[in-house]
DNA sequence: CCCCTATAGTTGTACTTGCAACCAGATGCT
DNA sequence: AGCATCTGGTTGCAAGTACAACTATAGGGG
């Protein structure tokens, strides 16, 4: 049978919300049971971690995870009243901060990727293939700021 | 060069979680330069019309749409202010309430479709073929809960 | 050097979401 | 019928998010 571009783009989007947030909810769910905090903690620490000793700047922070400046400051100090991240003032421009992971938000980084990881494989590459999942990769990276 | 299955998944998650978070807040951006209100509005309304006159019970919509009921009571609440949708007495089981849109509701989803439709094209599907919005639409089908 | 504008980050406030406790009507068991 | 349990829905309160206004430093002319 045959549909229009315009049915064929509105079931593809229509899914893309659908799965994303029901995926989400899921491994949310997850990592909750198991008493850990939510994902966002874990971009964020993961984000610091790939950048090393000398942390990110929360502008970087903020591009990368696509959050808002507000958003990420208050963020920001939530890790850091856990003692997840650190902030220090910023030698090359005095306006900012650059946040850096610390030796407990590497230990709970650890901590939450098991979980995390059995998660994405239960809730999402269980259901496909090696070859369907590469794919689903390469389509995804063709939305703009996705890709590589 | 080949990939580990892991790098596979991670990826394909990675830019399944990134792709909606990036087209949503840009469709959010459009529907509220227009002076539109959020897309989750549109979800309901455009469901409440789907069922026609009967209207849905919240826990239908709820199902549906992926939202606690918590969430739903006071998404409702907010659109019924508007005068968008009425909650009337359900007959068949007195707890619940049955939602139905309103004419003011309907004038608003016809409003909100053209603006929805071109933000959709613009940020998403111009950047595919249909083949390819055609396989995304697949392969997000296999995700449980959101096939068919 | 001074002024203008732009950028990094924070904060007040309103709004939304999440959780847990709750109310009330339905269902089921004896 | 009588009681326990379940389900649909609401609500108080805590936590998170959005927006706008703000502070402070940076950078780019004149």
């Amino acid at each position: 049978m045959m549909s229009s571009h315009q049915e064929t783009t509105v079931t593809a989007w229509a899914r893309l919300m659908r799965a994303q947030q029901s995926l989400l909810a899921r491994v949310e769910a997850d990592l909750k049971k198991s008493g850990l905090p939510p994902l966002r903690w874990y971009d964020v620490l993961l984000e610091l971690n790939r950048a090393g000793s000398t942390g990110l700047r929360q502008y970087e922070l903020g591009a990368q995870l696509l959050l808002s400046k507000y958003n990420l400051s208050r963020l920001i100090d939530r890790l850091q009243k856990e003692r997840l991240v650190d902030r220090q003032a910023c030698a090359e421009d005095g306006r900012g901060a650059r946040v850096r992971i610390t030796d407990t938000g590497l230990d709970l980084l650890r901590r939450m990727w098991p979980v995390y990881r059995a998660a994405i494989g239960e809730h999402f590459a269980r259901h496909f293939s090696d070859r369907q999942l590469e794919q689903l990769g390469f389509l995804l990276g063709r939305v703009p700021g996705v890709g590589a």
